[in-house]
DNA sequence: CTACTTTGCGTACAAAGTACGTAAATAAAA
DNA sequence: TTTTATTTACGTACTTTGTACGCAAAGTAG
């Protein structure tokens, strides 16, 4: 059978990021509650999906996203997060470059826009506790885990991920310093190939490690 | 409305720690599916019932532990692991003194007893990759967070912390180097009371800093 | 008082992290 | 072709953190 399970769900914190602007994506319900209100893309879990893939189905359905690294975060379980009935509810978290998906609202999606975080007002239910639990665990994995896999291409020059974290922590940090950083910790490994077509001297392509 | 809501889960991951022998706590099921094999104190969340709340009903009334710090780990979700329907569970951790408590078979529970981590076959359900995972969390947490919270007592000389960072870690820690650590890292906070009735000279009672 | 034990501070060395100099490799300008 | 500008990538010195270990202080037992 493949019904909803009316008291699981999933939400999914994901970032967009460009030129140093950190955005936030919602959609605005079709239903209620808070209905017409901007919210995470989220809902509910079938009995014979896990959660994994109802994290990456939800997503697809609700803004057109597909292909993303996902992860979880952590679990919200109060009884009044959510008025009509109990529902924990598990978060999932990603970061990407808004700029590379064409956002489509599906069904459950009146509107899909990107929202400066900076700027967010009060969500429904506990949305705004997700997006901050969601970001202060960014920023605590970004070292250890490839937090970044969906802003980086499958090769890079080191360059490029060096921005990134700058642009992300914003704090700059010293170019030689983080190669031998991300290096001596097995974040990347160098493929035997180069940049071409650059302006200046080529330099290696790496990849992320996944562990 | 207190019915139980079929598809959540909680289970506890109850370690006994004494003399460097750790133990898990199990428990025998009184019902289908798995009867009568041993598995984690667990069981079902209330309608009405905050999750850290029924982590701790469920594992008093299973076992008669009560008054325990215990920790969050993560969630388990995957379609099949629980035969008979869709069942989420969220996984809790603590670290007790076994001798600390007199173990009582409550409801849903024909027997309680501590075993070995170590001689621990496989058991139903996800269990053994439950204890796995909240065993290396505990590791992974014991110099950031207060996870010996429950072995220690409310006040106590730096001495007894660090045996159980020994025993815990087998591995051996300079006992001078280990009380830098744990002070300037702020775990603890030294007061203004020393022991006594000790062997030798009296040692600063220091107290865990929850954070 | 002496011998012994535990506490708790201090010091020297090692490893990891940070600041920064500079040569190598290329494109663009002269 | 030579020079200049730019980016890459390696190396070195210093600072902070972590580890090994010495030893005096404060108590108990005899």
């Amino acid at each position: 059978m493949n019904e909803i399970l009316p008291n699981i769900s999933i939400d999914n914190a994901i970032f967009g990021f460009a030129n140093g602007e950190l955005k936030i994506l919602l959609i605005k319900r079709d239903k209620q509650p808070e209905l017409d209100r901007w919210s995470l893309p989220g809902g509910y879990v079938y009995y014979n999906e896990n959660m994994d893939d109802a994290s990456r189905r939800l997503l697809h359905e609700l803004t057109g996203i597909s292909n993303l690294f996902l992860s979880r975060v952590d679990v919200f379980g109060d009884t009044d997060r959510y008025p009509d009935r109990r529902v924990i509810s598990v978060l999932y978290c990603a970061l990407v470059k808004p700029e590379q998906f064409e956002l489509l609202a599906g069904a459950h999606a009146k509107k899909v826009k990107w929202f400066e975080v900076k700027g967010i007002k009060k969500l429904p239910f506990d949305h705004n506790n997700m997006i901050d639990t969601a970001l202060s665990w960014l920023r605590d994995e970004i070292w250890r885990k490839p937090v970044l896999i969906n802003l980086l291409p499958e090769k890079f020059p080191l360059n490029q991920m060096h921005d990134l974290f700058q642009a992300f922590l914003h704090e700059t940090i010293d170019n030689r310093n983080f190669r031998k950083k991300v290096i001596s910790q097995e974040l990347v490994e160098r493929l035997n190939e180069k940049t071409t077509g650059g302006k200046q001297r080529p330099a290696y392509l790496y990849r992320l490690k996944r562990k």
